[in-house]
DNA sequence: TTGTGTTTTACGACCTCC
DNA sequence: GGAGGTCGTAAAACACAA
């Protein structure tokens, strides 16, 4: 145990307040500090008439300042008692500035200088913002750690997905250069989509295009080889996701970001024209039935 | 006991608000 | 311009390991 708690404990004649006589005996734990070493203790030393009132002064005591300062050595820093401290603590908790009112009524009910309360309350609430600061910094960084390991999921699901369109294309492709063998050379639209009726609906978009392109580019003829519909589909120069396709992702912030925005496939959503096309078709047909129920 | 790191008290500089 | 705020820092008080 340090001397100054010794020196305190052993002050039981004054009470707790007795110890502000006995902390001469230098400095804090280090030993190092003399009681009067720094600039600022030797000015008040050289000062001599800078009586600041110290700390675990009672009320009663206040009336014996006098008596006090005769015997007190000049500006020693002293910590509040347990009790003040409790005090201000509660009186922080409820409101961390102090009206003018306020610090008058703390300072006397606790004994201390106006000065003092609001040098505490400084304090105190740069602690609480140093506290605050710490948890908000904490909070962040799990937030964060949540943030990173949803993005790593969605990519892996990306990847998956992507894999997956790769791969249903490619047997599709088969497929469809199979039954136009099998139908002879003049193999029609219909054909070609019947033969991939078995796909899902987006496949099946992005094979009509590739069919549409080539019918205008070729005069006309429907024959779809196998190589040059796969020709087709790979010739995006971006990306090697299927003409038609979109990206509509990331999604930032509950903000989509545009094509323009961002150059690379990392992170898109890809959707197909033909997946609106069909769904629109499909809304079309369902209208028209209506239509008919309600004019006939 | 001592060295070292942390916490608490206090202050000056600067800023904002009325 | 004055009062009261934050910020940065000094120094005392304190805790603790060696």
């Amino acid at each position: 145990m340090d001397r100054v708690r010794l020196i305190f404990d052993s002050s039981s004649s004054r009470g707790r307040h007795g110890q502000r006589m006995l902390l001469l005996g230098g400095g804090g734990g280090g030993g190092s500090s003399p009681v009067f070493g720094g600039a600022r203790s030797a000015l008040a030393a050289a000062e001599g008439a800078n009586k600041r009132r110290p700390f675990f002064t009672s009320p009663e005591e206040l009336l014996e300042e006098e008596y006090y300062y005769d015997e007190q050595q000049p500006d020693k820093k002293r910590r509040l008692s347990p009790e003040q401290v409790r005090l201000l603590e509660r009186s922080f908790e409820a409101e961390n500035k102090l009206e003018p009112e306020r610090k008058s009524e703390l300072a006397r009910t606790l004994g201390l200088q106006p000065r003092q309360v609001a040098v505490w309350f400084q304090n105190r609430r740069a602690r609480w913002k140093t506290k605050q600061l710490e948890h908000d910094f904490d909070r962040l960084k799990s937030s964060y750690g949540s943030l990173l390991s949803d993005h790593d999921s969605l990519l892996k699901e990306n990847d998956r997905l992507r894999s997956q369109v790769i791969s249903l294309t490619e047997k599709l492709q088969s497929r469809t250069a199979a039954s136009a063998g099998a139908a002879g050379i003049a193999g029609t639209k219909s054909d070609v989509q019947a033969a991939a009726s078995v796909a899902d609906p987006a496949t099946l978009a992005v094979q009509t295009k590739a069919e549409d392109r080539l019918s205008a580019g070729s005069g006309g003829s429907a024959v779809v080889d196998g190589e040059a519909a796969k020709q087709l589909v790979d010739s995006s120069e971006v990306s090697y996701f299927p003409e038609g396709y979109h990206c509509m992702g990331p999604v930032d912030g509950g903000r989509v970001h545009s094509e323009e925005e961002d150059v690379s496939d990392e992170g898109c959503n890809y959707y197909s024209d033909g997946m609106f096309a069909a769904e629109h078709h499909h809304q079309d047909e369902v209208d028209a039935q209506l239509d008919w129920w309600v004019w006939s």
